[in-house]
DNA sequence: TAGTGGTCTAGACCACTTC
DNA sequence: AAGTGGTCTAGACCACTAA
């Protein structure tokens, strides 16, 4: 595999490693030039900006373009357990409970945000399976881009059958309804109130238009999410889809222990 | 960021991705070469081959050193969900529970395998925390690392306080103790039988390390599994750290929406 | 404007696989 | 021996950033 067992890109990239896990090089920091290492070294630009490449490829660092290569900032990690979920979120009564995240409320704004997307689609395989219905029926699509102080942390696509959610506020896409917790508010009114959800997580990495999308650094893996969601008496009311830039969640399950 | 919207390497990689996905190159399917490919859009080598690193780092693409490019396999999936710690899995009168997975019986032998290596080490700050004891105590550490296939899938490593374990077999590393589900057993054998777990899990790129120790290829996230095990007590009697290669895993996760 | 990362070339050489 | 991917060089040029 290797000329050597520590080619010249790997001697570099091993150097820096063991300079950022040693803290001599703390986050944010500098890297660098790519013209400083190749002189240092002794190799070409192309091998220096090579293992930048790699380092980035692993997380450790992050380039900009035009101003230089850092060490990779620790950014805050969300925890997500059931607790997101809680009833008392969206179960109450005055219309007034949509109002969280609503343009107005700056403080709330500039945490998270927010946008979305509803239209009307045919069911793809794994939406048909969830709900219940052939493939290429007409299922309700939202489709949303959550951001954090600015910046994309996941995409959360939920669908719908019409028959749930036909003539609700969520169909009718008004600024006040695009709060967290709306969905479940709906499907609740509409007496099919949200009892019990299954979770798929995996991790992959991202495709070409997720990277867009999610504005990721090179070498971020992302973890989908699959969540379908069910009232007390078994019935699918919904299936969700998202995809969460993976250095920023973690997700949490406690259980006891089954026969 | 790109001379052009489409730059020659994109080009390349958009095109084989289209392929890909079209299942004009199957999974398995022998990409062109580097030289065919340099040859067709006519670019350099170098370019050429970047656009099969830059597939292989989204995980589509396998490159076999001296024999070609290939599509990816998709590989089985294993669903891991609370019931693969289910009681009746470890929770058994007779020593011959710890049969499975013993040489001999090869049926599962090649199915599943672990390595097994116990040793008493000092608590870092995460294992410390967990277990309620000092950072530098002395804990136990067993570390496995499993196999399917012969393949590596992910490891797993547990710590104990000495107090739980010592004198047990779990200590006492002999072939015969490295079935699954041993180290419940052996804790519910002195009295602290498992009860509850909380499983945070986290997708990460893995470190240089990990790399080789599963034989990951290049672009393939890992999943990091942190597991607290507590008594119906709610006293913690094992901490344990496992990283997978995230394409071979997806976990799921049933429970009720709380109030 | 000076410095930075990113891409590309044309060619060399190496390591590995396959026949 | 022929064909493959992998690494590297020396240099060119581009796009972006910051003073």
């Amino acid at each position: 595999m290797h000329p050597d067992p520590q080619s010249p890109a790997q001697r570099i990239v091993a150097d820096l490693r063991d300079d950022i896990a040693a803290g001599r090089l703390p986050a944010g920091a500098k890297l660098p030039s790519v013209r400083d290492l190749a002189e240092r070294y002794d190799v070409s630009r192309s091998t220096a900006s090579k293992a930048l490449i790699l380092l980035r490829n692993e997380g450790l660092v992050v380039t900009r373009h035009g101003s230089g290569a850092y060490v990779r900032e620790a950014y805050p990690i969300r925890r997500l357990g059931p607790d997101r979920y809680a009833r008392h979120r969206w179960e109450q009564t005055g219309v007034e409970a949509f109002a969280t995240g609503v343009p107005g409320s700056d403080s709330t704004r500039q945490q998270g945000h927010q946008t979305q997307d509803v239209s009307l689609v045919t069911a793809d395989e794994p939406v048909a399976a969830a709900l219940g219905v052939e493939v290429g029926s007409p299922v309700y699509e939202r489709a949303r881009v959550m951001t954090r102080d600015g910046i994309p942390t996941h995409t959360m696509t939920s669908y719908y059958l019409p028959a749930h959610v036909e003539g609700t506020p969520l169909v009718d896409p008004s600024p006040g309804i695009a709060g967290p917790g709306g969905g479940f508010r709906v499907l609740a009114d509409r007496g099919l109130p949200p009892h019990e959800i299954t979770e798929d997580i995996q991790a992959r990495m991202p495709t070409a238009e997720e990277t867009l999308l999610l504005d990721l650094p090179s070498g971020e893996p992302v973890v989908e999410v699959r969540r379908v969601t069910r009232t007390a008496g078994g019935q699918v009311v919904e299936y969700a889809r998202g995809v969460h830039a993976a250095s920023r969640f973690v997700w949490s399950y406690t259980y006891a222990i089954p026969d």
